[in-house]
DNA sequence: TTGTATGCGTTATCAC
DNA sequence: GTGATAACGCATACAA
């Protein structure tokens, strides 16, 4: 319970907006010790006795003192704070279910190191790039964690030569030795949605992928090609889209035109399958049953969608919160824990069904 | 363009990572000026000459040196940022369009002023209030923003008495004046969804409404109504829901059940709609034909929805803007400028439709 | 314009 | 090992 209520005995003058703020020489008085014992207490650092530092957190509590996050930057030269520059096109921010999930699960590993994170949400690389800049100069950051990797994406090297520790989230497989990454496992996923088609009777699956500036829609792409090959299949037709909607049914449009359509579509995210669903759906192409979808993601939408959809789940949560114990390690000196992310999951849903063929047999 | 790299005059020591963080005392030396003539121009403040003035800036661009925020935030007794406290269940969290939309918004309004956001994730009541308190007793932020406000919300006193600035994200009709308020239009949405409904016929109007803790929500459901009885039609059927897609699907198995079930339905958000929609179809019931259904939010999704959802529009960036404006001003004392939104929108796509005597007649 | 005190903890140095 | 004292971090406010 967090209560901030002067203590009865602290002083009657308190509760009026004036009160004058307490600090660490106040409670050093009151605890009847010298500041730097009172620094000590709330550094857990020895050197102060059992009893001292009773009276000192008995002083603190009925002041209602907490550290100065201000002074406390200033002293030790560190921000105790991290930052995320995310940078999307606004349509596609409000549909990626990406980063309202990592950071839910980043607060949970800073919250646990009274750690903040610093936001800062742009528009394109210019004001990215301005954005690691004034993290960096004015030293509001201590670290910074790098998403949506780019290729050939220079900002774990920028943000060294800025002096920010990073964590990069980036596909296992595509995870440089530039600084420390958490791997997310995108391939295991696309694999097992290739093989469920696989095993539904399919031989013909396309790939609709995202913006291919970025890592992650690469290691997707090339799971989904190693995985037919792995089949003995044919590798089928690949469209490059950019992760919104309309690219996902412009796409979707353009594989079925194709002379020998392909009887399922393995999508770079759920936006455009459900958009590539509704493409097909107009012009009559039924889904499941001339055409299996699979998404990815595993938005919430995605079990409400017409047919639900068959998707690819991650666990972004925990990935925030390995990211974050990992970048505060990383500030403070310490060696990063191992992490151990959870498993893809595939949830197979109606989207995807036996090919013509099968069924009739 | 934003570069850092050491002035080619600036020294040859430079580049490695050892090097001394370069301070407001350099820059003075090397402008042969004080540390205050420094500072003066670096906060537009007169009492410098022109050409000091210009020695001092290229002093300080050689040497890349911008003031510390760490510094400014202690000797200005201001932390040149805000705070955001997202309280949400984490499944909320990533299909709320609003956050992403919201944010973006904020840091347009923020960066202009060089302020920062900070963020905290937060997933019930207890938690919540320890985030307010950490961001106040640690002074790590000057304010926040106040959303999801809620029916009887203490929050924008306990801002107050934590001595933290604040601006509430409520619907116009409910800002209390508790605080400056950025007023969100939602009844008119809802007004203009119930008025298209009347005119294609419809006589039956239900809504489904989100959580009932929110104050939005409130607003959304009191619009429906009053719209009902401005048109002389008989208030319909309401049924709480959480926002959550499951939610909408059961209240709409719940109003189809009903003796004489609705033809149309009003949705708290296109989630639930969407939902509303996959349960209706379960049921045999087709949308448009048997049923109208109008969600809330137009999430990227909406277009691609089978069918295409009709749903309110509000420009939550231009909010998120006005409301980060509004928070500068108040933390620097200055008197909020007065802000415009742009109207809402409502965007008609294919959930909706004539009732069928209509179609027939 | 400049020197200097100030904000508030942290930490190195010293004394017991 | 406990504890106190003083210097430090860095920019800003204010008196000179």
């Amino acid at each position: 319970m967090i209560e901030s209520e002067p203590s009865p005995n602290g002083a009657a003058e308190a509760e009026s907006s004036s009160r004058k703020r307490v600090v660490i020489g106040d409670v050093a008085a009151r605890a009847g010790v010298s500041k730097s014992a009172v620094s000590f207490v709330f550094n857990n650092r020895s050197g102060v006795s059992a009893s001292a530092r009773e009276r000192i957190l008995r002083a603190a509590d009925e002041l209602g003192w907490r550290p100065s996050a201000r002074a406390r930057a200033l002293s030790r030269s560190h921000a105790q704070a991290v930052g995320l520059v995310i940078r999307r096109d606004p349509e596609l921010l409000s549909t990626d279910p990406f980063f309202p999930q990592f950071m839910a699960g980043v607060e949970i590993g800073l919250t646990a190191h009274d750690y903040s994170l610093v936001l800062q949400v742009v528009a394109d690389e210019q004001s990215e790039r301005a954005a690691y800049h004034r993290f960096a100069d004015a030293s509001r950051v201590d670290g910074v964690f790098l998403t949506d990797v780019r290729i050939g994406d220079t900002r774990p090297q920028d943000a060294r030569e800025l002096g920010l520790r990073a964590v990069v989230i980036a596909p296992e497989d595509a995870a440089s030795d530039d600084g420390v990454a958490i791997g997310m496992n995108d391939s295991d996923g696309v694999r097992r949605a290739v093989h469920h088609l696989h095993s539904l009777g399919h031989r013909r699956i396309a790939h609709v992928m995202g913006a291919p500036m970025y890592v992650h829609t690469e290691a997707r792409r090339r799971a989904w090609r190693e995985a037919l090959v792995d089949l003995g299949l044919p590798v089928g037709t690949v469209v490059t889209a950019d992760f919104t909607g309309a690219s996902g049914a412009r796409a979707t449009h353009e594989l079925l035109d194709l002379p020998e359509p392909p009887t399922a579509i393995v999508y770079g995210n759920d936006l455009m399958a459900i958009a590539g669903v509704s493409a097909a759906t107009d012009r009559g192409v039924r889904v499941p049953e001339d055409l299996s979808v699979v998404g990815f993601d595993d938005i919430p939408l995605a079990p409400y969608a017409l047919p639900p959809l068959t998707t690819v789940r991650q666990n972004v949560v925990a990935w925030g919160t390995a990211a974050a114990q990992t970048l505060v390690a990383l500030v403070e000196g310490r060696q990063p824990p191992t992490v151990r992310l959870p498993p893809v999951e595939f949830v197979v849903r109606g989207s995807t069904g036996p090919t013509r063929d099968r069924r009739h047999a």
